[in-house]
DNA sequence: CCAATAATGATAATGATTATCGTTATTGAT
DNA sequence: ATCAATAACGATAATCATTATCATTATTGG
């Protein structure tokens, strides 16, 4: 039987008033400042816990994995410059479709992960010159 | 200037005759055989030059990095009961249009992860029951 | 209020990867 | 062929992200 806790209501509330899919390491400096004592052990676990239970959802990159509050299937823009995490709203079925056309059987979901320069950056690059 | 190593050649070519994308330990542990003085700092090393030089593709998981010496762009399909990675005959240039379609400007390049049960799996699942 | 136990905080341990550094191998010039 | 310059190596320490352990604290239903 699972039990309330401060700390997971705390954490599931930082991640769902934001659109920048923070880290594990980021949510757990936010929310020190309004919960001194937390353990980044408990930021640790209680993103597992939630995301085992389809309240969030992991976004795996080549460095620490970032969370997103946005459960509805989407896909992600990296920006190669900044590092920033975009939401992309293109339609993940259409991609999957894609997917399950390829001729192997077993197709359940996907993930895709956008990669390019985004806008503000192109905008300070395109500055510098 | 870079410079010939017999360590480089065998770890580009272990990886080019395989089609299950090894992780940097496994590809390590084979190429000991031939190798008995191989270090795993020189895999890891080479591994990351060859994929800026774009000789490899990284795959990027959960768990550890995947490597693949296909540089043509595709996806992975990724079962969920063993663990295979299979590589998706789709063409990612569709994904990348879908994704581009979505509003942000920028979208250069996509790497997308297929998830599910492969019929390998399926078959002995069925046989269990 | 109390017993049962879920969840916590602190921290040790793990797994993957990278950095360091003294040694070895490759290269182009003599 | 020898030599100096330096790329690459092997061993291993260090780092980073994450998970496991465990004694303590908080929540819950009776």
């Amino acid at each position: 039987m699972t039990k309330f806790s401060r700390q997971r209501e705390a954490i599931k509330n930082q991640l769902s008033c934001r659109y920048d899919h923070p880290t594990a390491e980021t949510l757990y400096s936010e929310l020190k400042e309004t919960i001194p004592n937390l353990s980044i052990a408990t930021v640790y676990r209680n993103l597992k816990q939630l995301e085992e239970w389809g309240e969030v959802v992991a976004i795996t990159t080549d460095g620490a994995t970032r969370y997103d509050a946005n459960t509805h299937p989407h896909s992600h823009f990296f920006c190669r410059s900044c590092g920033s995490v975009i939401d992309l709203d293109c339609d993940n079925s259409d991609i999957l479709e894609i997917g399950r056309r390829a001729g192997i059987h077993g197709v359940e979901g996907c993930s895709s992960n956008f990669y390019g320069v985004c806008s503000d950056c192109c905008q300070s690059i395109r500055n510098e010159i």
